[in-house]
DNA sequence: TTTTAATTTAATTCG
DNA sequence: CGAATTAAATTAAT
């Protein structure tokens, strides 16, 4: 009865000497194995009479259920690791935006600061952003807001409300800042 | 001579028939599975040959080293991912602490708008910052920076000088802005 | 239908 | 027993 060529083998009969355990035969240690991943020898006992096999091949299936059972569990880590990437990654590209956004911001606010300087009264004279790294701002300060006037002035507070993201409508909650 | 009982599989008996392929066999089947990963007729036949074997189990050798081959890759995949996700989180917090800089200097920036706008000139009065999102703001423009006077406005260009990263001997590369 | 890739399974070996 | 490996069987795809 515990040979391949029983009565519940005949599904695909194997031709050669490898024992393989048919549908009920697995569903019974499926069963047990979901109560316990560890083997009790009274439990092997008991399933080697049940399914007729030798205790030796229950033991056997356990073991192979185990390392199967790991493997699931390595397979998981796995997919919750790429998750995690993901997020880390989109999370990191909100905020690359979002230092782009502070970035143009600030250059507005020190165009802004310049004007006032150079336009508004004279008194910060050493007030200089003279530097070989900012050539962009001091050409566009220099040559613009040097001359700046009343309308000069107001123009650039417009930015600003833009800036701030002033709703057309709305004075409040200008979250930006 | 193809059997498990040659004269070369005597290295550890095998208790059963099954038939394993010794050190040698195993090491002939290495060094062309090194060369090649896709074995042709002509090769399997040929090795066959030289080791002993039917062609059949030469398939099967080479079908089960391929798989062996790709889930040493999965694991290499795993190590992969786990740096990539190392990488990405330490990004990620190199942006906020960069944002966090900017915004510590937008506020700067702010207070020394406001503090410009009531002290040097009141052409502008339609501009506000009243909002509920920035009462800590407000509070402080209207409690300390209305009240501007000459000291204040310079003070606060002290600050900006600090905020953008002005060495104390030097009025170079200011490389913040 | 044959061949092969891919998956699964029972079994072995070693520490 | 656990980890790693192996041979074989099975299934899917071509």
């Amino acid at each position: 009865m515990n040979s391949c060529f029983n009565s519940q083998n005949l599904q695909k009969f194997p031709k050669h000497n490898k024992k393989r355990l048919n549908q009920e035969q697995v569903k019974i240690l499926e069963a047990s194995f979901d109560s316990t991943k560890k083997l009790e020898l009274e439990k092997k006992l008991q399933l080697a009479k049940e399914l007729g096999v030798p205790p030796r091949q229950i033991s056997i299936w356990y073991q192979n259920r185990r390392a199967r059972w790991k493997n699931q569990n390595l397979e998981n880590d796995y997919n919750a690791l790429q998750i995690k990437l993901e997020n880390a990654l989109s999370e990191k590209m909100q905020l690359e935006k979002e230092t782009e956004t502070l970035r143009g911001e600030l250059e507005k606010a020190k165009e802004m600061l310049v004007a006032l300087k150079s336009g508004a009264q004279g008194q910060i004279r050493e007030f200089s952003l003279s530097s070989s790294c900012c050539e962009d701002v001091i050409s566009y300060s220099t040559t613009t807001w040097v001359h700046s006037d009343e309308a000069n002035f107001n123009f650039q507070f417009d930015e600003l409300y833009a800036m701030i993201g002033a709703e057309e409508n709305s004075n409040y909650c200008r979250s930006t800042w």
